[in-house]
DNA sequence: TCCGTTAGTTCCGAAATCCCGAACTATGGG
DNA sequence: CCCATAGTTCGGGATTTCGGAACTAACGGA
């Protein structure tokens, strides 16, 4: 399996980043990793509140975060393993991520399961 | 014609507002409207950088802009005046509109135009 | 009052996107 | 080699977006 694309962090763009953000599942799913910290697989992600994702979607919601600069994937052996990029995100939009997360954390409702935003 | 429908603040989404900014045509729109502070008629808004937008395009992008919180449309004689909701936004989710507008002047691209994010 | 002009909205078909089940691929373990 | 696990790709139906054409609302002038 040849490597995943990420964009370089200069070639990512406000408008991706916004769009993918704009689903609360793949928020969610991004505040997860976010705030694990380190490393999560994609089939520990499949449930947001109490509505299942299927795989294809889980899939295709994966490769938008990823393909927005938001988060990195790499195999290790059967799994995928992902982290996030707010460090370089935040280093290139500063605050964007933790005033979203925010926001998301705020409204309350949607990103239910989801820990406090990244904070940087 | 009846007045216009306008969220409350409290009903504003965080999803709504990532959505309506993720397109930059909308960004643009809005980030003229926010930083010309007062009030702005459609018909000023209609280029962004040196791509026309037709009429009908326009009307439904304010209506995105206008349903999701961000702006305030009202009808002054044959135009319509728009101006920001910004500060009852920021109110609601600090930093975010400020975070996502340096965003996109921080791109450079695809908001040619626009002025600096309004601060708040 | 009627006509013309300006400013937006609505309607509708084409194009693009999203969603998700089914089939497929990749990796590792007996 | 076969099976199981973890994801990806494919296909097509549902939803959303785009934009031209026609329509409506508000005013100004004669």
């Amino acid at each position: 399996m040849r490597p995943l694309f990420h964009p370089a962090i200069e070639d990512v763009q406000p408008a991706a980043i916004l769009h993918a953000l704009s689903d609360p599942a793949r928020a969610a799913i991004f505040a997860r990793i976010a705030s694990a910290g380190c490393v999560q697989a994609c089939s520990a992600l499949s449930a947001v509140g109490d509505r299942v994702i299927p795989k294809s979607s889980l899939s295709s919601h994966f490769k938008v975060l990823r393909e927005a600069g938001l988060i990195r994937c790499e195999r290790h052996g059967v799994e995928m393993r992902n982290h996030s990029r707010c460090a370089e995100v935040d280093a290139r939009f500063p605050g964007l991520l933790a005033a979203i997360m925010n926001a998301y954390a705020t409204d309350g409702d949607g990103l239910r399961g989801s820990r406090r935003p990244p904070e940087a």
